[in-house]
RNA sequence: GCGGGUGUAGCUCAAGGGUAGAGCACUGGACUGUGGCUCCAGGGGUUGGGGGUUCGAAACCCCUCACUCGCCCCA
């Protein structure tokens, strides 16, 4: 009988209105916290050449090669739906010689990212993030800074603990040296990693330390770290990082086997992660990425960035925001006379400024009474034939239960004052 | 891509081979034009879909789809 249903696709998922609130609160205190630590929002396209992706993020990450959303476009180019958002901003930066404006570009993002993974808790096809990119300066200031303002932005919504790990993860010029002793480990213990880490130990090495199997992580206990393969700079970038972090106050714990996704990262990586949220224990995570710009086509300048994962984050705060009510008045009307009148009555009142609601099909009045008490209104303006031969309605306290006769003409003002 | 779990009313869930139920929500009545509390009544289901076993299937078997949790990976 009924026509076949269409529902969202899989991972994708709606946000009804009574989980706007906590939408709202997020992305309210990010815009006014970003803004108050010098950051600009930009708004950027949800889908881009294929091409920004497989050359920014790395064409060997998981991201690019199984998890995109690409398709060709009408003329055959292929296009992508954003599975990140730096990238893109980072494109933008370029096309639109930001670096002209100002030494230092200090961009940030609210909106939807796509990847086809299976869904999980915490993981969807469709999520959405709150990103930061400061573009221009390789100080380890810049660094310490995004690091707490994600703290600040944890604190001011009542998300706690949090844990912040960090990393280095070298330059171009130290890591091909880590890679190489690294690689050689490895080998050595090879028979004994599983699968996808004996692949990776050509294609990615770095990422077998980031294996969550027990053998693996055993393996590699005593593996090469990073840190001790740094170059003279990062060593001094990643001192400098830490130095800040305690100048503020801010605690971390040094993890050396912590290693993004993505292939842009260099020296500074960083996660903050959280309990409670099952697998998906990640809300934030990001690093600096020195070389990428210059990778996308731009001139040659340091950057560093994060994004927030907001399903995962709102997951974690207490969404007991009760609705607040949805009008101020509410006119029942009886007849068809008073029904007539009812739509320039809730107009007027609304040109007033009052949040005013009807009962557009008119039920019995008991039943738009149950309606108003539940919309919360204070007053219910009661208007039927026989009050319009009158010319005038009856009006209500909701609290009080008194009922008051007021002229039509008298009714929007009387009610203005009522309800400032 | 690979595993486990779950699909019954709008929602949360019962019924474990023998007439599909409850609570909440919704609608109406008690109170001919007055909300919350109480009581009464009502509407709403091809038990995710398809096939099989059986006199008889929501239940047992097979397939499929969806959701969900986990692996991989990630925010």
């Amino acid at each position: 009988m009924s026509a076949p249903k269409i529902q969202a696709i899989r991972g994708v998922k709606d946000i009804l209105p009574g989980e706007m609130p906590s939408w709202q609160v997020l992305e309210s205190t990010a815009r006014t916290l970003f803004d108050t630590f010098g950051y600009a929002e930009i708004k950027i396209p949800i889908f881009e050449a294929t091409e920004l992706f497989a050359r920014g993020l790395g064409a060997t990450t998981d991201v690019v090669e199984k998890e995109m959303y690409t398709f060709p476009d009408l003329d055959g180019k292929s296009l992508t739906l954003r599975p990140e958002g730096t990238a893109g901003a980072i494109r933008a930066y370029i096309e639109h010689h930001l670096w002209t404006e100002s030494p230092l570009t200090k961009l940030y993002y609210v909106g939807p990212m796509f990847r086809h993974e299976r869904p999980q808790a915490g993981r969807f096809r469709q999520f959405h993030q709150v990103g930061a990119e400061a573009i221009g300066s390789a100080s380890p200031l810049l660094d310490v800074e995004q690091l707490v303002l994600l703290d600040r932005f944890f604190r001011a919504l009542g998300v706690a603990p949090v844990t912040l790990l960090l990393n280095s993860l070298g330059c171009l010029l130290c890591r091909p040296a880590y890679r190489d002793a690294l690689k050689d480990f490895l080998m050595t213990r090879a028979s004994g990693l599983c699968e996808a880490c004996q692949r990776r130990i050509e294609t990615n090495p770095l990422r077998v330390l980031d294996c969550k199997r027990e053998e693996c992580r055993a393996l590699t206990r005593d593996a090469p770290a990073i840190t001790s393969y740094l170059g003279p700079e990062c060593v001094g970038h990643f001192d400098a990082v830490r130095a800040g972090l305690d100048d503020v106050g801010l605690a971390y714990t040094l993890e050396p086997r912590l290693v993004r996704g993505l292939d842009y990262y260099t020296k500074t990586a960083f996660e903050f992660t959280a309990e409670g949220l099952g697998a998906q224990n990640t809300i934030a995570a990001g690093g600096r990425y020195d070389g990428l710009v210059e990778g996308l086509g731009g001139p040659p300048t340091p950057g560093v960035g994060f994004a927030l994962g907001i399903e995962r984050v709102i997951a974690l705060f207490t969404k007991g925001n009760p609705a607040s009510p949805s009008a101020d008045v509410f006119i029942a009307t009886l007849g068809d006379h008073a029904k007539r009148r009812v739509i320039g009555l809730v107009t007027a009142l609304r040109d007033a400024g009052i949040r005013a609601e009807t009962d557009y099909d008119q039920g019995s009045l008991k039943s738009q009474m149950r309606r108003a008490d539940k919309l919360g209104v204070r007053h219910t303006v009661i208007l039927g034939d026989d009050e319009i031969a009158k010319g005038t309605a009856v009006v209500r306290d909701m609290a009080t239960k008194a009922q008051t006769d007021v002229a039509l003409s008298e009714l929007v003002p009387h009610l203005r004052r009522l309800s400032p």
